[in-house]
DNA sequence: CTTACATCCTGATTGC
DNA sequence: TGCAATCAGGATGTAA
């Protein structure tokens, strides 16, 4: 029925697999469709003059972004929007509808892969064009690139700890599923993942978010970090278009409990799944299992 | 500082 | 059967 949207499970699923599969390789070639993502078109000349003849040193995730370190001292910034996914395939394969950037890779990077004595090409494939791909100095400064200086704690480090929820919780009254998807708050969540933490921890939607107790924010702690690493572990949910650089889809659909579920039963309780609409998305809860505050 | 809302985009789905 | 209207969503920019 629905899409969905690359989350930080999704977007780690990729980033791992590129860690294996491209780290090491050498950018030979760059192409780019020159069409507008988020706002902006692709920057190809300094694209070319950052990836051309450089290796691929790390493949990193920071919230939903995604950036690929280059030896020349230059990373390559990446978000997935909302249809976004980063392919590898075969030089030979024609490319798919709405691919936007194109990284060829050296024959090593093929031969690693199983594509044989042939080129392999990283490449950007986005439909609605809210992604985005850009060119961002060098590692040590990567905190003050404006996309990434905004956003919040990463919920899956060690250092996330009830106190740095509850900081960032602090004196908000808007209500905790906007606030989970708020980037600046806590970095990562998006609308699935956001329904889906809240029925584990059994708050409502609707709870301003500075009113959590310290019992609620503990539950609210875990369930961020539980449902966070599963999601993981599945690589990932995938409606329709979601796929690892391999091309295959994530497992975790399955495993969720309450988004696009509205009608059927709660898994702990039975009592029907709801949707309401917050902060202009849909949201999907247990009426019984997440008892309203108020 | 906060919160609310329109905007960008395409394709699947719904409505007539 | 066909075509137009609607909807989905993340991040950003603007306004209050």
């Amino acid at each position: 029925l629905s899409e969905h949207v690359p989350e930080l499970p999704e977007v780690e699923t990729v980033a791992a697999d590129l860690r294996r599969r491209v780290v090491g390789a050498t950018i030979e070639d760059v192409w780019s469709s020159r069409q507008r993502l988020r706002g902006c078109r692709i920057d190809v000349m300094g694209l070319r003059r950052a990836a051309v003849g450089a290796a691929i040193e790390s493949a990193r995730r920071r919230g939903k972004y995604l950036l690929l370190e280059l030896s020349s001292s230059r990373v390559l910034l990446f978000h997935l929007g909302m249809t976004g996914n980063l392919l590898l395939a075969p030089a030979r394969l024609a490319q798919a509808p709405h691919t936007h950037l194109v990284l060829t890779l050296d024959r090593l990077a093929g031969r690693r892969a199983g594509v044989g004595d042939e080129a392999l090409e990283l490449r950007f494939v986005d439909p609605r064009r809210f992604g985005l791909c850009r060119v961002v100095a060098r590692a040590a400064q990567l905190e003050r690139v404006r996309e990434l200086a905004q956003l919040g704690p990463e919920p899956l480090d060690a250092g996330f700890s009830v106190a740095t929820l509850a900081a960032a919780l602090r004196g908000l009254s808007r209500d905790i599923k906007s606030v989970l998807m708020d980037q600046r708050r806590i970095a990562g969540l998006g609308n699935i993942y956001a329904s889906e933490v809240l029925w584990t921890a059994g708050i409502h939607p609707r709870t301003p978010a500075g009113r959590l107790g310290p019992v609620r924010l503990a539950r609210l702690h875990g369930a961020i970090r539980h449902v966070l690493a599963e999601a993981v572990s599945n690589r990932g949910t995938t409606f329709r278009d979601f796929a690892d650089p391999a091309g295959q889809p994530g497992e975790h659909l399955r495993a969720l409990h309450v988004y696009q579920r509205a009608g059927q039963p709660c898994a702990r309780c039975q009592t029907l799944i709801r949707s309401v609409f917050l902060g202009q998305r849909s949201t999907f809860f247990c009426p019984r299992c997440q008892r309203s505050s108020r």
